[in-house]
DNA sequence: CTGTAAGCGAGACGGTACGTCCCGTCTTGAG
DNA sequence: CTCAAGACGGGACGTACCGTCTCGCTTACAG
């Protein structure tokens, strides 16, 4: 993922941007997301500020730089096994948010990012956007096997995937295990209950 | 709500307890999260900054306590109708995150506490523990009704109601309309997907 | 002479202006003008740079009144010696040149308020209105003995002797002694004026 | 007047020198000398700043050479008439300092090079020595007319003039006019010296 | 002709200082 | 005696230039 964030044109990228971006994790993980400033994270890669303004036009596009290139979006290979390619989808969003410094910057990332619709714009698609497209091409080969509901509205899934580990990782900090992943899997592959607009099709309770 | 993250005795409150946290909600309407300093708030509440800081330990209890006081926590009255009281549980969280300062604040908010357990601790007793009670006493109604599986995991549930709400609000943007609430609902009402610790009881994957 | 440059009322004068002006002093003779950083003299001062800008709008002011304080402007005593007393008058010049700090500091700030006319106005009044009264009072006695000319230029003898003096320590380095203080004084009583190492007061020419 | 502060051998000077010597004047007369930056010089003359680093080792060196340019020390032509002579002489002093850029820029770059000896010793070279030695010339034409007296000090009668002049183009601000002129010249040639506005009394020359 | 090296424009780079904003603490003065 | 007003030491901001350093591109002379 190329500095997305980044003004540089995609060419002429910045001599020191592994540098740089390696740095702001550093000082991320050794000293939390407060300590995560600019001077900081010039003098821990050895370089001047003004280098850093050169390349990324706030804290926020270097932080999400920084993120991008540790945010895991995996292709989903075809295992012939719906249950299992859903389970990798959970645990690979599981491992997202298990990941420290992930843990703490992304929130105080897209908080900080929600009065700026267009940086908004930009960070969903680099962070989500592939991500979410190989998870629903797996969920398409469950439908297509049969395995999941015509209809599945994979948005949804996604959705209460994410964000029920996000909401436990941020707010109550219950635990991401796998009685957890399993649990939302089965939300997905169980019953009828993702179903838009229907009346409870093979359920009977 | 009495004030949790003030350091001040309960009985000796603030004078200007309310002119400051009005001051602070009025700010944070006014011109965001990012200004919403000190300062500002003094200014506005035409209060000395020593007075806001003999009370308030920092910017994070200030804004704790100024949203706790707009977090609706009501409790969900018996309506004889299970799908009713749900869907009256997920309509009060979507309100809390549709409100503008609550959606802009509280992530920001949750993400700078997190380094700080003890904090985060009083965070989620102040903001979640009433609310998720109130919610939980119409499950269990629910429950005792014969609508809800006798092995419901209540807080599994309010995690995912909450979760999806907030990932939505915060990282797709995607709507938080009556769609989103029944889905919500019907999870939970619906099939089997909720049962903790299960060996999938009809399921042949 | 009381920080006329400051922009702080006359009475609620800065608490720590004396620690500043002095340690912009300390930077003055230990590093030279160049060094001479608004950081440096708040390092040095044990300050924050916020209070210097609080009460000094820039650099500039900060030197003047820095330099205002070991200005010599001194009244000239009646000594009943016209000669006297104007020699006391060319050497309080010539000792405010000679110091090093003053000889550094001095031109540049000239030149640097050169385009400021109103702050020029203002470095005129506190540098130079006050000597030049003295200085004046000391020529008008000396008319008035008869020793002097009914109509001598106060102001013109004035810019002469320092701008002469002023000269040779800014351009041509000369030495500034006793030799060119007789002549400077010797410039206004007598004629001819420009003859070197001469007794000869009334010297036909 | 051949680029001394340059760095580069006499013959293989730069081949932009003018064009960057004009720009920085530009620069100089539209802007001011705070703003008489080498990335300004380098962008008004279209010209890369190594290019100019290349020639001149420092922003005062650059600025020497282009006042060199601008800078008057003509030859004083054998009028026959010592007094007519002396007010070229003086005239072409106040030429010097009345130029808006020289007065601005001059008195700058001379404070700025008072802490550093070398430079300086080749600044008087480049910029008094040529002037000096034809004010010199005509002098002693005048002395060997009997119009001056045999012992005059000719630095001390330069340094008074060129001192009287810069210092009330730098502090007092006051008009160098032909009275000032006429002033300075008569101080050299008769006595008493310092009276304003008379019709020369005693003078038939 | 043509290679090749010096001179050049452009501008990235590691830095220093700027002047500003806000922090959290301390001091003062009016009510 | 309280508390608004705000001075204080400090840290980070984002900007402007510094002087050094590659980069390719002329361009002019040597082969």
């Amino acid at each position: 993922m190329a500095l997305v964030f980044s003004s540089g044109s995609a060419t002429s990228g910045p001599r020191s941007a592994s540098k740089i971006l390696n740095a702001a994790r550093d000082v991320l993980s050794a000293q939390g997301y407060p300590a995560l400033t600019i001077e900081a994270v010039a003098a821990a890669a050895g370089v001047g500020k003004t280098t850093i303004y050169r390349w990324w036009p706030s804290k926020e596009a270097l932080v999400a730089d920084a993120l991008a290139e540790i945010f895991r979006a995996d292709e989903i290979p075809d295992l012939g096994d719906t249950h299992a390619e859903l389970r990798q989808a959970v645990d690979m969003t599981i491992d997202n948010y298990t990941n420290e410094d992930m843990a703490t910057a992304l929130p105080a990332l897209a908080a900080s990012l929600l009065p700026h619709p267009e940086l908004m714009t930009r960070f969903r698609e680099t962070f989500l956007h592939r991500k979410r497209e190989n998870i629903a091409a797996a969920l398409h080969r469950g439908i297509q096997r049969g395995d999941l509901p015509d209809d599945l509205d994979t948005d949804l899934v996604q959705d209460i995937w994410a964000g029920t580990i996000l909401y436990r990782r941020l707010m109550t900090g219950s635990p991401l295990d796998t009685d957890l992943a399993e649990h939302l899997v089965q939300l997905t592959t169980k019953a009828p209950p993702l179903l838009p607009r229907r009346e409870s099709p093979r359920t009977s309770r």
